[in-house]
DNA sequence: ACTGACTCGTAC
DNA sequence: GACGTACGAGTCAGTT
């Protein structure tokens, strides 16, 4: 007896692609959801059926008869997506890879040729198992011998119907299961049933009459409307009945010998699943399905997981750190990796030494007291500053800090790992150099320790030699992982963004930090003293209204006061309780004395605790504070700042915008504050090619009151501040993806009325609503977004079973493109503006950028020259149909900078 | 004493 | 639930 498994490769890649998330991808972009999840049902199927034959059928995708039958046969099946159809190749040579023979027919869908082999088989008596996740092939069950094994979702739901099992799980015999896939209908193949006929009455229409001709022959005795029903869809249903049943006589023939399982070389099957990087469980669950006969002898396993990143150490003397040095200058080919050693914190201590990975050789170990002596200081300056030579780091911007300590320049930049990753996928939390190494190499790196100061105390030589070996392993990582990044990049259309704007954008940022911006700590502390005093006495003003001591700060507590003692009404629910925020409190103003003093507290305390003590420990010895920006943090592309955070310093009360004031140029020196007016809106206006938003940006001078006038269809010189102030939110909404509830909060109007205010808005704009809809549809179909610069977010919440995820996903995707576009033309305009104040040697510098707004500070004489360049740089920073435009103002503070 | 979850609030 | 992207203060509960 002879068993064996018959496989729909096209449907059962169809299950796996919708069953898997498409964010499953090699390092170098391709993704595998579909051509991993179908792997795992071939593996599982050959160990739990061990059968002695089997093949896999899939489409030539041809016209098919069906077609000429049915003119809108699948029709409405959307194509496979994109994603699905690249796998179908990677399959393919899977299923080939395994030694299990593929069939295909021109001109015949799979399951046609699944029919044919199995009608062949019963006629030799085989024993058959049909695998589908296609409900037509259930009619192939009408022999003992033969039963389907139907994918219901997922990769690992399976059901085994036989006869009876079909029987009873649509209600009909296999034979009749055309008929009655015709009477009930079926969407996935597009063919329309009888209306007012379901699963039930379709069932029980055939087995009451025996077939369709019987059906049709006693429509009299069926009620009024089903009558009619069946009698106006007779053709329909008859023709339909035609076209679902298999074909059982398709040109091919197999005999039972060529449907055995080819012996498979273990070695390309090692190969294919390491380039789809599909990991060693699969690997040792498809050895254990096949039994010792196929995988053991051979010497291969996949070395997936185990190894180590190694390296040995070359610690270099002096004449060796120079000839090193000069090597790498005058070899721009050899690429070098760079580590640094740090002392302390990675970017904010000193350094102990670099580590330089060239080639395969040991990786060079250079000490930083060997570092500092002048010629090699002279020599590394050389080789890291060169045009020609290409240096690779994980993390630049911190190299240039760390080198820069011991008198070395780095401007040299090759592949940032880090910068490059992010790129990659801007989704991830961080980059950490041992998750890229796994992740795209399989391979392991020990994690890296934080500040060593226990180490130090203890063993003193020892850490001097796992500083060296330490930073040799990382060189020698950034060394092995420059490959696959560099190609994952190329693969997305990545490059030209890493060179033309990431990679210079590291050096300005660099400068910046460096810089710096001047604060006037006099004025902030007395800033802050103030508030201190403030915030005193509001606490104990809200606890003697509230009648007992307790943390005011405290949203426990608070909630308690309130809501249980003060019997306040709550306004709305968090995770935990009633919601304390500022637009409950605000609700509740008049019903308690209390709520006005507590929404007063917070306001103070904030400004107090984030803006005024954090803000002052921040200032350096110079007396200027020098924030972070992050290059590789925010999933759409913007920079962030932190430690401290310069980008939510306040600016909308006149209290808050105080802080700004403590921002100011070094001495005798002005600010000057070079902003984008409207860039999101001008993006949309861009990206909609909404006709009535262009025009708004070219008519009136004020976009606010032209688009009001739009809006509410009146002439401009009538818009009043109210229509004006409601279009300006509906404005800035739209980049969020907002809807009617969110615009009705910030209006404090009815959510009916903000629901009319953005129809009415989207019949104004109509070409802005059809620009949202085309970007949420390709995401979803691609899996990412992706700017006019190639920028790309990867977005799996847009196929989320859940449909709140969903909908945020939607929102992230409208929200991407535009924020995404409006940091790349920021990251241009600042890596523009940098290279002006270099190339004409200016003394003016970048000390601050907030997401569409950058400040420099400028010496008396380049005034001038400062406000022209910056003014070009921004404003050519990228081509709209609605141009850019850029406010400039000068300031003795960031405060007093108003236009 | 440290850590992570939670809430709240500031910016663009 | 309901508006996207960040960072950080403060509290609290659980862990070391």
């Amino acid at each position: 007896m002879t068993k064996l498994l018959l496989l729909d490769g096209n449907s059962l890649a169809y299950r796996a692609f919708f069953a898997l998330p498409t964010d499953m991808a090699t390092a170098s972009g391709q993704v595998t959801n579909a051509v991993y999840g179908f792997t795992s049902m071939l593996v599982n199927l050959l160990k739990d059926h061990q059968p002695d034959g089997i093949a896999v059928a899939f489409d030539r995708p041809e016209r098919t008869f069906r077609h000429d039958l049915v003119p809108e046969y699948k029709a409405g099946r959307s194509a496979a997506p994109d994603i699905l159809r690249q796998q179908m190749g990677l399959i393919r040579q899977v299923v080939e890879a395994l030694g299990i023979p593929i069939v295909d027919i021109a001109g015949y869908e799979a399951d046609d040729v699944i029919a044919t082999l199995t009608t062949q088989a019963r006629d030799r008596r085989d024993d058959v198992i049909v695998v589908t996740g296609d409900r037509d092939e259930f009619q192939l069950a009408e022999d003992p011998h033969i039963r389907v094994l139907y994918n219901r979702r997922g990769v690992s739901d399976y059901v085994l119907l036989d006869e009876a099992g079909v029987a009873e799980r649509t209600g009909v015999s296999p034979e009749l299961y055309p008929q009655y896939a015709a009477l009930r209908g079926d969407p996935s193949d597009n063919l329309p049933g009888v209306p007012g006929v379901g699963e039930k009455t379709a069932a029980k229409l055939l087995n009451t009459y025996g077939d369709l001709d019987g059906v049709f022959a006693h429509l009299d005795e069926c009620t009024p409307k089903l009558r009619e029903n069946l009698a106006a869809a007779e053709d329909v249903v008859r023709r339909n009945a035609t076209a679902t049943p298999l074909v059982r006589d398709v040109p091919v023939s197999c005999e039972p010998d060529e449907l055995r399982m080819g012996g498979f070389e273990t070695e390309t099957v090692r190969e294919l699943f390491q380039f789809l990087e599909f990991g060693r469980q699969l690997w040792d669950r498809l050895v254990e399905a096949l039994g010792p006969e196929h995988a053991a002898g051979e010497a291969g396993e996949p070395q997936a997981g185990a190894g180590m990143i190694e390296a040995e150490v070359d610690r270099l003397d002096e004449a060796a750190a120079i000839e090193l040095a000069q090597r790498i200058r005058d070899n721009a080919h050899e690429r070098p990796s760079i580590a640094l050693a740090w002392d302390g914190l990675e970017g904010r201590s000193p350094i102990d030494g670099l580590a330089v990975a060239v080639g395969s050789a040991a990786v060079g170990w250079i000490e930083t007291d060997v570092l500092t002596q002048t010629k090699v200081t002279k020599a590394w300056n050389e080789a890291l500053t060169s045009g020609e030579v290409e240096v690779h780091a994980h993390g630049s911007k911190e190299a240039m800090r760390g080198l820069a300590s011991v008198g070395i320049g780095f401007s040299s930049l090759g592949i940032d790992t880090a910068v490059a990753a992010y790129l990659i996928e801007p989704s991830e939390s961080q980059y950490l150099l041992e998750d890229l190494v796994r992740r795209h190499l399989d391979l392991e790196l020990e994690p890296q320790t934080e500040g060593q100061a226990k180490g130090q105390l203890a063993l003193d030589v020892d850490t001097g030699a796992d500083q060296a070996s330490r930073a040799a392993r990382r060189a020698e990582a950034v060394r092995l992982l420059v490959p696959p990044l560099s190609e994952a990049m190329e693969a997305r259309g990545l490059s030209k963004l890493y060179r033309e704007i990431e990679r210079p954008l590291v050096r300005v940022l660099h400068r910046m930090e460096e810089t710096g911006i001047a604060v006037d700590a006099a004025y902030l502390k007395e800033l802050s003293a103030g508030l201190t005093d403030e915030v005193r006495r509001l606490d104990a003003e809200i606890q003697e209204l509230a009648g007992e001591p307790f943390k005011v700060n405290s949203t426990p507590q608070l909630r308690e006061v309130l809501f249980a003692k003060l019997g306040l009404q709550p306004q709305k629910r968090t995770k935990t309780g009633f919601s304390t925020d500022a637009a409950s409190l605000e609700k509740l103003v008049g019903q308690h004395p209390i709520i006005e003093k507590l929404l007063r507290y917070r306001e103070v305390e904030k400004l107090r605790s984030t803006y005024g003590e954090n803000l002052l420990a921040e200032v350096g010895d110079d007396g200027r504070i020098h924030a972070t920006f992050n290059q590789t943090v925010a999933r759409t592309g913007r920079l962030s700042s932190d430690r401290p955070n310069l980008h939510n310093v306040p600016i909308r009360t006149e209290e808050g915008r105080r802080f700004r004031r403590a921002f100011v140029p070094r001495e005798g020196w002005r600010l000057l504050v070079a902003d984008y007016n409207q860039i999101e809106l001008r993006i949309i206006a861009h990206l909609a090619e909404d006709p009535g938003l262009i025009e708004a940006f070219r008519t009136g001078d004020d976009v606010h009151t032209a688009t009001a006038s739009r809006l509410f269809g009146v002439a401009p010189t009538d818009v009043t501040l109210g229509q004006r102030s409601k279009a300006k939110m509906v404005s800035y909404g739209l980049a969020y993806g907002m809807e009617s509830y969110g615009l009705a909060q910030r209006l404090r109007i009815p959510v009916e009325e903000a629901a009319e205010i953005l129809a009415a808005y989207f019949i104004a704009f109509p070409s802005v609503k059809a620009y949202m809809e085309r970007t949420v549809t390709e995401a979803r179909e691609r899996g990412y977004t992706e700017t006019l610069f190639g920028r790309r977010r990867q977005i799996p919440e847009l196929s989320a079973r859940n449909f709140r995820i969903r909908q945020a996903g939607e929102r992230q995707a409208m929200n991407a493109g535009i924020q995404g576009l409006a940091a790349d033309i920021f990251k241009v305009a600042l890596v523009r503006l940098d290279g002006q104040i270099e190339a004409r040697g200016l003394e003016s510098r970048l000390v601050l950028q907030v997401h569409d707004e950058v400040l420099l500070e400028v010496p008396p004489d380049e005034a001038q020259l400062a406000e022209e360049v910056t003014r070009e740089a921004m404003v050519g920073a990228c081509e709209l149909c609605v141009g850019l435009d850029v406010n400039l103002a000068w300031g003795a503070s960031w405060e007093d900078a108003k236009g």
